[in-house]
DNA sequence: CTGAAAGCGCTTACAG
DNA sequence: CTGAAAGCGCTTACAG
């Protein structure tokens, strides 16, 4: 650094940040010394505790502050708090387009409020899920978004004691029943009868249920909903062919499940799919296979991710907001740290419609 | 918790962990008492230096871990070392499926090498990235990851500093000339000469080329590589149409750009686009318009997603394994580490043919 | 083989 | 209006 003025005077005209030599970060041991004044005085200056000092020692330390282009350590800070502003959410697979969105979503809204969000992707897996939850609670997470919920011992220990956690599209497996979950997401059962509904009003007489053959609660819930509403709106229960199709991932499952409906004979009829993505594999083996199943037939999905209408626009879905899911999440954390139990979150759907003829 | 013996000779029979009522995080001063040493003692043996103890003790210390399910504090470790074990990831925009399985890729492979990610998404604005920098240096985050390189006076300071930084996709803004970028990605220009390429041995003799109107280094440098090598082979410039839509997405830039290339009269030849998401905007507008943009002309972009293949098998495309980004990111960091520098690291890439007829 | 002490960067009563 | 001191959970010479 050049040499210059040893007047505090001249701090003023500094710019913001005057090093232009690597020098480590500024602590407030740094700025104490360059005010003159201790490190007490600093910190309540920092923390807005002004009236707390004379208007001439918090301008000189402000002075010094934007002329080191000091900021709080927030590691000092968490020591002495036990808790960081850090937030963890755990997703099942980042790579999911809907975890994606989440997630992009609540690391917004944590910016907002001033946190920053911590990202672990469990695969799926139990054994990650739970090293994760024990790594952030290394790292004093002041709480936990979750889009997964695999049961694993470390989820059931966090449930009992109570740590601060939203559950996000996947319910809390450990909740008692009765109680408020702290979830958020959509009424799957309505979601699945919605899409029933369209099919029905659509003039199908028989109906097509692709789920995977592994559910998650969600999807469970989705298949089932849409069968009930079909019978509850008079369609025969051999009419509805509920097909459940083993694979990794939900595109393969379509793909699987597609064979299947299109075994015997060219499939006549309304098509739900519990995912979007289960509606991409279908059209995958559809179009390989020379066949008509997503173009000739009503075709439903649940979730109605935006690239859809560009890729998809023979799919009608029953669209969820996942883009809007961040305030809410942070909103029910904070009424967590509050203190008070959260209510489940159960988030409206709009209906898109397919814009292909 | 249950009564339970004095004798820690006991501990063994413990459960992993067996508080059933919430405790705070258990410290180190914790197991001190419960193994009835000092805590430096503990210190030494979480940390492995098991031979400057006796067996008696390590094992006393050990069972007590255990018994209590300590973990150490990473804040406390942290504000020791001057520095935690997070990463900062920072994107220009977490939806964009390029950078979701960047993230993705990053994440799990920091994760097996002791890390944490933590994520920021600067939506391209240079005010959030240059907010993201500070805070996370105020975290004592131990590197960057960016997939963003918005000139900003922050990420100016922090090159001029030396901070460990990688750039995935997108290069240093401020990197000396001819210095090592610490840069991951592939070589734009020759993915633009290989789409070319794809382009004339499909006999095409003439191609239209989209890209953003305002581009960033890496479209512009994948747009010019397809035209000079169209040019190198034998094409007339003026057979070479080059299109630059105005849009905020990519999405919105291919659907713009259909609209200028199917302006006078059907387009007949290849198309080039820099990017997956410009070529589904034309493929947008040419269903809209009942034109078949993409299902009659020889189509390529530049990403690769794999999504394409489900949704639209009409496109070619040079594909880029993002996937794969994660390892070698992390390589380079810890190369920074040690305080080597780090040369780009230009990654191969593939072609994925379409398979529609 | 083991422990007391200092210190990382903060905040917060407490004393003056 | 201001500062010295204790303490958050660690590590690391240093002394014994």
């Amino acid at each position: 650094m050049p040499p210059r003025s040893p007047s505090h005077e001249n701090d003023r005209d500094l710019p913001l940040r005057p090093r232009d030599t690597p020098t480590g970060p500024v602590s407030m041991a740094t700025i104490a010394e360059a005010a003159g004044v201790s490190i007490s005085t600093v910190s309540r200056i920092v923390n807005g505790q002004i009236h707390r000092a004379s208007p001439a020692t918090v301008a000189r330390v402000r002075r010094a502050i934007d002329a080191l282009g000091y900021r709080p350590n927030q590691i000092g800070l968490a020591l002495k708090r036990g808790r960081s502003r850090l937030v963890a959410m755990l997703t099942a697979e980042l790579a999911n387009p809907v975890m994606a969105t989440i997630a992009s979503a609540t690391e917004a809204a944590l910016r907002d409020a001033g946190y920053v969000m911590v990202l672990c992707d469990t695969h799926d897996r139990p054994d990650l899920q739970d090293e994760y939850l024990l790594a952030m609670r290394a790292q004093a997470v002041e709480g936990y978004v979750l889009v997964t919920n695999l049961p694993s011992p470390g989820l059931a220990e966090f449930v009992a004691r109570g740590e601060p956690m939203i559950f996000a599209c996947r319910r809390n497996p450990y909740a008692p029943p009765d109680a408020p979950g702290a979830f958020i997401g959509i009424d799957n059962t309505r979601a699945g009868a919605s899409a029933a509904d369209y099919l029905r009003d659509s003039g199908c007489s028989r109906v097509a249920i692709l789920a995977p053959a592994e559910g998650s609660h969600a999807t469970n819930e989705r298949a089932e909903g849409c069968r009930t509403r079909l019978l509850e709106r008079g369609m025969a229960a051999d009419h509805i062919r509920s097909i459940r199709a083993p694979g990794h991932s939900h595109l393969e499952i379509g793909y699987a499940g597609a064979g299947l409906l299109a075994g015997d004979a060219p499939w006549r009829g309304g098509i739900a799919c519990v995912s979007d993505q289960i509606a991409f594999g279908i059209h995958r083996f559809s179009q390989e296979h020379g066949l008509d199943l997503t173009t000739a037939n009503p075709l439903i999905s649940i979730d109605g991710a935006e690239l859809s209408a560009w890729l998809a626009p023979w799919l009608s879905s029953v669209q969820v907001p996942y883009q809007n899911f961040g305030t809410p999440i942070v909103e029910m954390l904070q009424t967590l740290w509050r203190g008070s139990a959260v209510p489940d979150r159960i988030i409206p759907y709009t209906l898109h419609l397919a814009t292909a003829a």
